[in-house]
DNA sequence: CTGAAAGCGCTAACAC
DNA sequence: GTGTTAGCGCTTTCAG
């Protein structure tokens, strides 16, 4: 009826009958029902799904912020999922919530199972993949290239006379972005004579500990490293407590780097060389391309968002 | 129809036809509409409504994980918000959340607007409220005092010999759970007989630089504090960086204390004195309880989650 | 064990 | 400017 198109805010109805429908449903107490609406419509769903692979990693808190401000403010609701890392497990999750009729999808990384890949062609769904840029994306992707992050610092610490480098990760076998990073670095490293002389990927999460312990792996084998660049600021500031606490000396006896640009890393008394990702803006973008999307209006593709490397004092 | 039944996991029908549905619905790659269950069922949602003030907070992001972990175990689904510590952004989002009927709603703190819980009340909607315990929730309740986190910090800076202290919080005039702590604070010195000399509310949030400045403010009007309790560990950091580019010592000059339990506090070459808050285990507790509530078992409508105090070298 | 009928609340398309 | 009709895909209830 015409409740249906005030309470939308459509046209075709006096300013009298407005009021009087207000009215009603405010006394009422009125609550409209949007699984009905949306069901009904097919197109007017304002439900938004973003998948991310930790909700307790603190940068994926700020994407998942400048998303949120970017959406809420355009009348969308956000749905939420955690992968840990796992394809499989973001195919299970998209097959939940393609199940509501998203009108769009924020997925993490680029790289998605056979079925994923499906699921989303089927429903015909918009989707962005943030964070691992890719140049062929299945529809939108809005990042940077995590190769270039790893290729960037180790042209940089060849610039400042480094020359035995090692490398600290997590997360084996799950994190591909991580592993780009490391990729990267080992490939500008060897491009400038000056190869990767060891590394070591751990299977636990990327943190405090890991960190300073991975450090010690890592010089108990080779106690000769000049760098060791970590697969994110949280390990590298337990990296750097371990130089600390074996009485090394950070830049001049040992250099440490880190990625991500996390808050905290502004903590220590001298700065860390490390990659700063613009996080929110990563979460605006992604929300802002969705719903250009969405509204029809011409957006581009492929978003690239610069990361800036941070020279810092531990480097 | 007895698709229905099958897909849904029912009882009801033969061995063959379930394996000639299923075999049917793969190879059409059907995907069910559960816009359309939630409809017409009218109680079979499976959407959850979560609200954090911040999605940006470290803590939160823990609080997030272990109520994802939980719900999606049990095949539910989150849709989340963000506050910025407003009742009033918080009534528009349960306005618009509510809209979708959702099966049940989590919410930070006990501070809503009365509209808010009105809305609450006229969907019958099951409500966790965490982080801030409330001895008469609407609903239920999943947390630990403030107020008694403050008061035990008091307690215990007395115990160490603490004479003179002062207070550095954020977010003045929207965060009352750190107001709590302050009060608590200030209520267990002012009976130990050393009333709080002085404390400084920052309208800003609460990171590194605010506990920074913070505490360059209250020393520029009372040099002669013995220990400051800050609103939160990243502030505390800050302060703590304050401390040592004036060349004060710490704990020897002056005491730094702070709360939540960051992380990163690991950091430090000194623990640091905080209280640590089980932020996992209560979004993980909030799940369960809802999920109790809907499946009509019984459970307790408050649930205490203890908070442990860490005495760290700083205080 | 299987099918037929009705209806959830809303929107779209079309009359009035 | 307003009302009518039909139908979205599923679940529930009730017959076979």
């Amino acid at each position: 009826m015409t409740v249906s198109r005030v309470l939308r805010g459509g046209t075709g109805f006096s300013a009298d009958t407005r009021d009087r429908v207000v009215k009603v449903a405010e006394t009422m107490g009125y609550v409209p029902n949007r699984l009905a609406a949306a069901f009904g419509a097919d197109q007017a769903s304002t439900l938004v799904g973003m998948c991310v692979p930790r909700l307790t990693s603190g940068l994926f808190g700020h994407v998942l912020d400048g998303v949120d401000r970017a959406l809420s403010r355009l009348g969308y609701q956000l749905m939420i999922g955690a992968n840990s890392h796992s394809p499989k497990e973001e195919e299970a999750w998209v097959r939940q919530v393609i199940s509501w009729r998203p009108a769009g999808l924020i997925l993490s990384g680029r790289t998605h199972t056979a079925g994923t890949v499906e699921l989303l062609r089927q429903a015909a769904s918009p989707v962005v993949e943030i964070w691992d840029l890719t140049t062929s994306p299945i529809d939108m992707s809005v990042g940077f290239s995590h190769f270039d992050c790893g290729a960037e610092m180790g042209q940089f610490l060849i610039g400042r006379g480094r020359r035995r480098a090692g490398y600290v990760g997590a997360l084996a076998q799950a994190d591909v972005m991580g592993a780009a990073r490391m990729k990267g670095f080992e490939t500008a490293l060897a491009s400038a004579g000056h190869p990767l002389i060891t590394s070591e990927v751990l299977i636990d999460a990327p943190g405090f500990y890991a960190g300073f312990y991975g450090l010690q792996t890592l010089l108990s084998r080779e106690a000769r490293l000049d760098v060791v660049y970590f697969h994110n600021d949280e390990m590298a500031i337990g990296g750097l407590a371990y130089a600390q606490s074996r009485g090394l000396r950070v830049p001049e006896d040992i250099g440490i780097a880190g990625w991500g640009g996390m808050e905290a890393a502004s903590i220590l008394p001298r700065r860390l060389t490390t990659t700063v990702v613009p996080t929110t803006a990563i979460g605006k973008a992604a929300a802002e391309a969705l719903v250009a999307r969405l509204k029809g209006e011409p957006g581009q593709d492929v978003t690239v968002v610069p990361t800036r490397l941070a020279p810092g004092e531990t480097g």
